[in-house]
DNA sequence: TAGATTGTTAATCGATTAACAATC
DNA sequence: TAGATTGTTAATCGATTAACAATC
């Protein structure tokens, strides 16, 4: 007989985890998502480190930050993992999002189906575009950014995606902002000035290009 | 008068730059961009920390593993600081880039049109489906997978772009390397399996997101 | 000159790794 | 029991910060 019994609940993060340790952990929870697809019950963090690329001391440090969810001989039950993870992550419940911009990247972001499994779903698009505003675009409707407060609250969305030109974001921010909303996904080329109380994470296209271009470009003297 | 002479070059990065290093740099250059699209004709490094929330030590920190690009009392020459930090990165020249799979996400980032400014140009796609190979998409020609070794050799390309399904993004780079790639950027949320002599650089916006959720959920624990 | 700001060193702080007793 | 693997401690390694002489 296994031990079904849950292991120490987490809910609450110990202050000053390292951002490091947070992003890992949403590299965890992915392969062992993939893990269980394959139909596998439990691994270990050795196992785990060798699919990643670290080893198996760093995970288990990682996850000492927030609890026990390892057996000493066996290993990691896989399922039981993934729901601490998301526990810690705070994605057990999905979060309705709000997406601002619907041009050529909000619509692809709003026709990616890979949100729902992770614990997102995109409820209401913001535009201030008439042409688009009042209609709806892979069903979810499209509303003036003058409506930001009014629907915010209304349907409790409380993180957002910006997905607007660069020159734009700062004012859709702003208006976000006001309507109280607590985390920005920005994928304008754009440092945000915010209040300390709303967090935000970038992610920047060319960033992403430059840092390869400098990997391949030092490749071999770095060797 | 104004001392107009080249600082010391940088085109060899010293070994051991840390990775934060490299990603800050990218940061650098976007804000500095901002500020001579400003008018800005210098700027110090305290005055770009406040841009960016960093102290002034750590950006002349990490401006120091590459050379001396500053002027003691007057701070940094914008123009020229985005010119080594451009040579630093190797975004001096244009990539040609090539793009794997013209989904949804890939048309939004074909139509993106902020690469050029930092030295990058799709100008190949990769595809599997005959409706579009052959086309053109966004005035780029759709080549079939198969000819991935003819045309990245042809066009010297070197860097791509994977945005297919998470089920066929291992395929897709397997044929990258195949065909001889240097540098992925991934936007499929699995983790890829390459050899050692590929740099991969990996964007999953799930992941993105579980960041925002994990700081939106715990602020006020770790206030 | 006085004021500003760099580049660099030394001190501090934080993260990763290695080792191993405890556990199954 | 023997083998495997955890959680945790101590040691190592790396990154950030603070301070300041040198410079313009």
């Amino acid at each position: 007989m296994i031990d079904d019994s849950p292991r120490q609940s987490a809910l609450n993060a110990p202050e000053g985890v390292p951002k490091a340790v947070v992003n890992r952990l949403s590299l965890y929870l992915r392969e062992l998502q993939q893990l269980t697809r394959a139909g596998l019950e439990t691994t270990s963090s050795t196992r785990l480190g060798e699919l990643l690329g670290l080893t198996g001391a760093q995970i288990r440090k990682d996850l000492a930050y927030f609890g026990q969810f390892g057996y000493p001989g066996i290993g990691y039950r896989c399922h039981e993992l993934i729901d601490q993870i998301r526990n810690i992550l705070g994605t057990s419940h999905t979060w309705p999002v709000a997406l601002v911009g619907v041009g050529n990247l909000g619509r692809a972001l709003l026709r990616y189906k890979g949100f729902s499994l992770r614990g997102f779903e995109v409820v209401a698009v913001f535009d201030v575009d008439h042409n688009v505003v009042g209609s709806e675009v892979e069903g979810i409707p499209v509303f003036h950014v003058d409506e930001l407060a009014d629907v915010m609250r209304q349907r409790q969305i409380r993180l957002a995606i910006v997905a607007v030109p660069a020159a734009a974001a700062q004012k859709a921010a702003d208006r976000l902002v006001e309507a109280g909303v607590e985390g920005i996904l920005n994928f304008a080329p754009v440092t945000l000035s915010l209040p300390a109380n709303v967090t935000t994470v970038g992610v920047d296209l060319a960033i992403e290009l430059e840092q390869l271009s400098f990997a391949v470009v030092n490749r071999n003297e770095n060797a």
